[in-house]
DNA sequence: GTCTATAATACGATAGAC
DNA sequence: GTCTATCGTATTATAGAC
């Protein structure tokens, strides 16, 4: 009795790091169902269409999201919070230079289309979760304005992100977020 | 005798605005050809490929924003200037929210490309100008961490644009440039 | 210089044998 | 469920008449 295969699996984890790394536009389904040890007609077994797959590692990143959200609000204060937050990107800050964040560019491409409302909503909701979350946080700290904390730490994080990316320099990702994790311990 | 062709002009300016609003990728040369009142096939006589035609938006963007430096060069102190650049994103704010920055969604799609490492180079020297100029606005206002202002303020932008583009909400550049520019007032 | 074909290719998607 | 073969279409690019 065969187990059950776990190609699905796999190439939903292709398409993410493919898509990841090349965006979504540039990423054919040959090339996802190659690093995915799959055959491309095989993949519409498992995927009626690329649209599709998209949705589904918007739906895996949102889950992803999710669980480490529930790890963080263990943390004793919403100060540590964040700074766990806050230090992911410094831990990742190679691959963000490198390809960009999974998240900002995924919404900026799939934001100028105008055939799929749906699926361009689906990744404003992912997107906005980093920026729920942290305004949650702010507000547990009696932030009065914590939405505007928020919007402010997410945009330089994100354009932290994009200028290093462009010019090949992790440093610009380092030095921008050990600004904001000093910022978080005076406040 | 007729007047010289202008519509070498016209197909730039409709690449111009074209690619900003549906990005490089989705672009196609019939809609450049379309939008600029061009036939498709007339498009070759003026620009041997897509990529040539990006290379000569590049161009465009760059010498543009040169001449807008020279004009802020004119005021008469960089306390000012830096808040005559900032202005520009709130006069811009709808179209941002709408498109996202120019500059940053092409840096964003071309840094994908492996294929072509001169217009990578080209797109980031031009995505560069904005940090080198106020890099150079702060070392006149004899700030010592003066690149580290320039990576402050460029990626609250660049981040702001992209939160804004993606959530469609105006108020979130506006918001964070109006706090960048009571933080220069401050200085 | 401009236009009408049309070639060449890449890629999403399907058919059908196994 | 998996694979091979192939269709259909969009898009870059060219050929060649005018």
């Amino acid at each position: 009795m065969a187990r059950k295969s776990d190609k699905r699996e796999r190439l939903l984890e292709g398409a993410i790091e493919t898509i990841y790394q090349r965006g979504f536009n540039q990423t054919t389904l040959a090339d996802i169902a190659d690093v995915s040890g799959v055959q491309l007609g095989n993949f519409y077994y498992y995927f009626k269409t690329k649209d599709e797959i998209v949705e589904a590692v918007i739906a895996e990143r949102r889950g992803s999201l999710l669980s480490t959200y529930a790890e963080w609000d263990k943390l004793p204060s919403p100060k540590v919070r964040i700074k766990a937050f806050l230090n992911t990107y410094i831990d990742d800050a190679e691959n963000l230079t490198a390809n960009g964040c999974p998240l900002g560019g995924l919404s900026f491409e799939l934001n100028k289309r105008e055939d799929v409302p749906d699926l361009v909503d689906k990744v404003e909701k992912l997107f906005s979760l980093h920026l729920q979350w942290l305004t949650h946080q702010f507000k547990l700290m009696r932030k009065a304005k914590a939405e505007e904390f928020a919007d402010e730490f997410y945009s330089t994080i994100q354009g932290a992100i994009l200028l290093a990316n462009c010019k090949k320099d992790s440093r610009i990702i380092k030095n921008q977020i050990n600004r904001l994790i000093k910022l978080v311990d005076r406040m």
